[in-house]
DNA sequence: TTCATATTTTAGTCACGACTAAAAAATAAT
DNA sequence: ATTATTTTTTAGTCGTGACTAAAATATGAA
């Protein structure tokens, strides 16, 4: 039973291991502490045996460590389903709320959420929601900044943040939105789209950071 | 903004207020800490203006001490109705849980869950949610052990805890429920009541915890 | 290789919220 | 009015999770 603060941890620690080594720097950066307090830390988990750290590999989570970290991000992304689906908040804004509720993990609370859900499989930014089991619901990785002209369904996001979440909002490309890519105009970067009855004109910075399936 | 602590002080110094003065060793005893602590704690409350406390008149809550209680209170008894009605958790399994997501306070969650819950005005056990402006709403004090004979509904209990609601749950006694009180057995002090189809006795102990009104 | 820079690690400190043990003050009982 | 008991208060300590400043190691460039 980690503390909350070793959640906090634990949860950057697997977010950050998307991206290669994990060292001190990145992981004290992320979560903006100072590298000794991070260190301090990382020597608390690794007595409790959910990481590992050599200055070698840097730090890894164990698979108790993995597995603990995917229960907190499983928690993180039903509650922003729950306060986006249920309470009708904005996808920008569930992300900071979440953050309080998912270290709130009594017996089988999570469980009845994600009953109450429904079930559901992508949290509404169009992260995949971790099952009780740790594993992942797969989702397409095509970067919409890379596809040819057609038909494409929005399943999902690139380093999401609030302000890009505002600007997608407003542009109506949210996630479940099927769009059509016109066309990219190479030399000033702009990619053309279609979204329902507007005409749409979105940069590489955007569409780099769109991830859809063909529709 | 008081820490978690602090809030679980401010919360206890609310319900202790209504049964006198509160003192040193109630607080400490009813939040299972030193005398010592309770002191420290009172001290940093004195500070920030929410409570005084004179050995005298005991610990006592100033306006603003009360507003954030109420809000704390608020926050309980609303998750405590999220927790029952859309969950489905049983009426003693709610507190516990609610405990936790009570220091869940960003700007205006609770507004909103208490509109997603349809306003309620009390909570599973039948206490009354305090209202954003710290309003109480009311409700009737009439205690099932002291009426005569009649038709009553249940609508709220004294003293709360586990064992007795999972033994009123038992004998369906529960919040909004109607009973008959057929009479009241003075030379062993059984209450004899119709419930539905069934007769069921219930000795003082649990009689003078229901709170009911005429039906 | 040698110096400069970046990263990691140590050492010492702090706020918070708890603790124990003992002293002081207030109440209650004889 | 004295004791005895309870309650409050002080004094010192501890664990957690942060900090800064400086030392030790690695890493990169000249
Ligand atoms: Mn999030
Ligand atoms: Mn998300
Ligand atoms: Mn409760
Ligand atoms: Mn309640």
């Amino acid at each position: 039973m980690p503390t909350l603060s070793q959640e906090n941890y634990l949860k950057a620690l697997w977010h950050l291991a998307a991206d290669g080594k994990v060292t001190l720097q990145r992981l004290a950066s992320h979560l903006g502490v100072s590298p000794a307090s991070a260190l301090a830390m990382v020597r608390k988990l690794s007595a409790n045996k959910l990481v590992t750290y050599r200055r070698t590999t840097g730090i890894r989570l164990t698979a108790k460590g993995r597995l603990t970290a995917l229960q907190i991000v499983r928690r993180h992304r039903l509650w922003e389903v729950f306060l986006h689906d249920k309470l009708g908040y904005q996808w920008d804004e569930v992300h900071s709320i979440a953050e309080q509720l998912e270290h709130v993990a009594p017996a089988d609370l999570t469980e009845r959420l994600d009953a109450f859900l429904g079930y559901p499989r992508f949290d509404p930014h169009g992260d995949p929601i971790p099952q009780h089991d740790g594993t992942l619901p797969g989702r397409s990785d095509l970067v919409l900044s890379e596809q040819p002209p057609a038909m494409y369904r929005i399943v999902g996001l690139v380093q999401t943040h609030d302000a890009l979440l505002r600007q997608l909002h407003s542009l109506n490309l949210t996630i479940g939105q099927v769009v059509e890519l016109r066309h990219h105009r190479s030399f000033d970067d702009v990619f053309v789209l279609r979204v329902g009855q507007n005409t749409e004109h979105i940069g590489r910075a955007v569409a780099e950071r769109i991830i859809v399936e063909p529709a």
